[in-house]
DNA sequence: GATATACTTCAACGCAAATTGAACTATTTC
DNA sequence: GAAATAGTTCAATTTGCGTTGAAGTATATC
């Protein structure tokens, strides 16, 4: 990619957000964590995914925040994800904030014959 | 890829939304789009990007529904786009169901040790 | 009708990221 | 300490998709 303006921050952090959410499986496994912790074996059960692959995206949810992770206290071997709430809520705050529709502006388009002639003829109103 | 299990609808439609809006350029158009109408050409000189490519991902946003056309009443080269509100509100409604925390329940993972002695213990108290 | 303008479409390219299969680590059991 | 179990990490491959540059379309001007 030719090198491009860099991003405004808000921009930057709900793409970064929305990259991880993008993904068939990924959104797979946080709707199944929704309905309560699970561990690694039932998401591949569940999903029919090899265990590197939960691994993998679990992985990816976890950089970003989004899932919890515990060991189980008998056996340490198996391991045990959640959803993070709190994460959860800052995703639904970002969220609400970008895609608020009172943000909607009126607007002309700055170019283009028609606002060109609509301009003219709000400075000739002037003029009157 | 393996074809695995197809996905459940509200998963499927979720992950179309947000392959649409992960991409940097086209939350930038959107972010742009929310201060007001804008025409092809504002895009590209403020994106500073390839009129192609401007025209690229205005067709998927369109295609998905999230920005309307005009074209100019004067001279129909100059095409004008806009968020579609109705879209947004739907998008907005979309993300609070999938990502409600109220969605999150309490559960214990079917599998693993602790869970085993946790329902065995259960399981004798109720013999009590 | 020829040229110019504003935008769109197309095929080829390249890169980031998902997938695969194998090797590796950590923990527990025998 | 050897074998087994549950996950993780790694290198190689595949694939989807944004990008590029060129060709194509539609409309307007001369």
């Amino acid at each position: 990619m030719k090198d491009s303006a860099p991003l405004p921050n808000h921009v930057q952090v709900m793409v970064e957000l929305l990259k991880v959410l993008a993904e068939p499986k990924r959104l797979l496994i946080l709707d199944l964590l929704m309905q309560g912790i699970q561990c690694n074996c039932e998401l591949g059960e569940t999903l029919q995914l090899a265990p590197n692959l939960i691994s993998h995206h679990l992985s990816v949810l976890r950089k970003a925040g989004l899932v919890n992770v515990e060991r189980d206290a008998l056996d340490a071997r198996w391991v045990y994800y959640s959803i993070n709430r709190a994460a959860l809520d800052e995703l639904n705050a970002a969220v609400d904030a970008f895609f608020d529709p009172a943000r909607i502006q009126p607007r002309r388009p700055l170019c283009g014959p028609e606002s060109a002639m609509i301009l003219e003829d709000e400075i000739s109103n002037r003029e009157d």
